[in-house]
DNA sequence: CATGAATTGAGAGTAGCTTCCAAAAGATGG
DNA sequence: CCATCTTTTGGAAGCTACTCTCAATTCATG
C-alpha cells in the first residue's frame, strides 16, 4: 500500500556505481522531502508553499515540478509498490495468496515503523488532516490495486481484468487503507501490526458471527 | 454511493412551498451543472474553465464557487448518501444488512440509470479519464463509508467506530467504486445492476474457490 | 579539451480557489 | 406601498499550485 508505512523489506543491492549524475539527482530527491517534511512540521501543510520548499532544499521551484508532480506527491510517494510486488512473487506460490499478503504487509509495516516511526506518523497525520493528500493517497491506492489484481490472478488463475477479481482486490486496498487512517485518527495508539492483523481477518472472513 | 449511478428511489415528497429564494437557488444550481456537463461534453474536462461555466450559466463566477467548494464537485455532487441511508434504515430490521445493502443499491442503479442515462455514462467517463475528478470521487467514497459503518453498526450491535466494522465498511465501498470503474472502462456495455449483483456476490462471500 | 546530452534556473502565464466589499434582490412588519 | 433587514450576488484583487519555454550550466564521452 504505496504511502502508507510500507518499507525497504530487501535492501537495493548490487548496483555498480550510479554516475555522479544519478547520484545527485537522488540527493535532489531527497533533499527536497526533507525541506518538506521539516517545513510541514513547523508549519503545517497548507502554509508551506512550493516557494518554501524550493528555498531550503536550494533548488529552484520549477525543479521542485520537475521532481515531483504535486505538492502531495513530495509527502507521499515511495517506490515501495514494485517492492510490495516483488516479494509477493517471491513467496511460495502454494501458500494460500491472503496469507502471502498478510505476510508481507504485516512485514513490510513492523520495518517500516522501525525504521522511521516519525515520517509514518507525519503521514497519516496528513492524511487524516488534509484533504488534498488524502485525496491523493486514494489515488494511489488504485495503483495498489491494479498491483494486487495481478497477484491475485497470478495465484487463482482468473483474468486480472474481471469485475470479480478487481473488487477483491479494490476492497481488499480499501480496507487496508481505513487501517491507517484509523490507526492516525486514534492518535497513533497501540501497534499498526496488530492492527493490520485485526483487519485482514475482517477481510478474509467478514465480520464474524454475520448472516450471509 | 455518491456519484456513482444513485437515483431518488423515493420523491421529494410533500414540502410546503420553499419560497421564492429557495427556489432560485436551486434553479441556479440546476443551471450551473447543466451548462458544466454541456461544456464538458463538447471540449472535455480540462479545456472547460469555471470562466465559461459561469458565463453559460448566466451567473458571475464568485457564484459558481459559492455554489460548489470545487470543479469536481460540480460533476460529482448528489445527495443520494442522505437518500440511500434512509432506506437503509428502512428496510426490514431482521433482514441480513448485505441483503439490504443489495436490495437498495440495485433499486437505485435500475432507476438511476433509466432516469438519466447519459448523465450516468457521463460522470463514469470521467471517472475513468480525469484524474482529479475520480480522486475526488474517492473522496466521497469514504463519505459512503462513514455511512456503512453506521447502518452496519446499527443491525449488528457493533461500535460504528470500531476498528473491524470501518473496515468492512470500507472495504463494501472499494469494491462497489470499483465496479462502478469496471462499467465504464468497458464502455458501458452489459448492464450495470447485473455488475452490480456480481460485485456483491464478491463482496460477502469472496472469490469463490479460494483457500481463505 | 571539445562536443553533445541532460539538468537546472528564471520568467511569464494559466487557472482553480479565496476573500472582501458594495450593490441588488427577496423577506418582513407596519 | 414603503422602510428596513437579511441574504444573495457580482466584481476585483490576490494567492498558489502547476505548466511551458529558453538560455545557461553541468555532467558524460571520445
Amino acid at each position: 500500500m504505496s504511502s502508507m508505512t510500507a518499507a525497504r523489506i530487501s535492501p537495493p543491492a548490487d548496483r555498480p556505481r550510479p554516475g555522479l549524475r544519478e547520484r545527485k539527482k537522488i540527493k535532489t530527491r531527497e533533499a527536497i522531502r526533507a525541506a518538506t517534511y521539516a517545513l510541514v512540521e513547523e508549519q503545517g501543510y497548507d502554509a508551506t508553499t512550493i516557494d518554501q520548499i524550493a528555498e531550503r532544499a536550494e533548488v529552484s521551484p520549477s525543479t521542485v515540478f520537475r521532481y515531483f508532480p504535486t505538492k502531495e506527491d513530495i509527502v507521499l510517494t515511495d517506490e515501495y509498490d514494485l517492492v510490495l510486488a516483488e516479494e509477493l512473487r517471491a513467496r511460495p506460490k502454494d501458500e494460500a495468496w491472503t496469507d502471502s499478503i498478510r505476510h508481507i504487509m504485516l512485514a513490510a509495516a513492523r520495518t517500516g515503523i522501525k525504521d522511521d516511526f516519525e515520517v509514518a506518523k507525519l503521514r497519516t497525520r496528513l492524511l487524516v488532516d488534509v484533504p488534498a493528500v488524502r485525496s491523493r493517497m486514494m489515488e494511489s491506492m488504485s495503483v495498489t490495486g491494479r498491483l494486487l489484481c495481478g497477484a491475485i490472478a497470478e495465484r487463482t488463475g482468473r483474468d486480472p481484468d474481471s469485475l470479480e477479481v478487481r473488487v477483491h482486490a479494490m476492497s481488499l486496498a480499501g480496507g487496508l487503507m481505513e487501517t491507517s487512517l484509523y490507526w492516525a485518527e486514534n492518535g497513533h495508539q497501540g501497534d499498526f501490526p496488530a492492527l493490520l492483523d485485526r483487519a485482514l481477518d475482517v477481510l478474509q472472513h467478514g465480520l464474524g458471527e454475520e448472516d450471509s
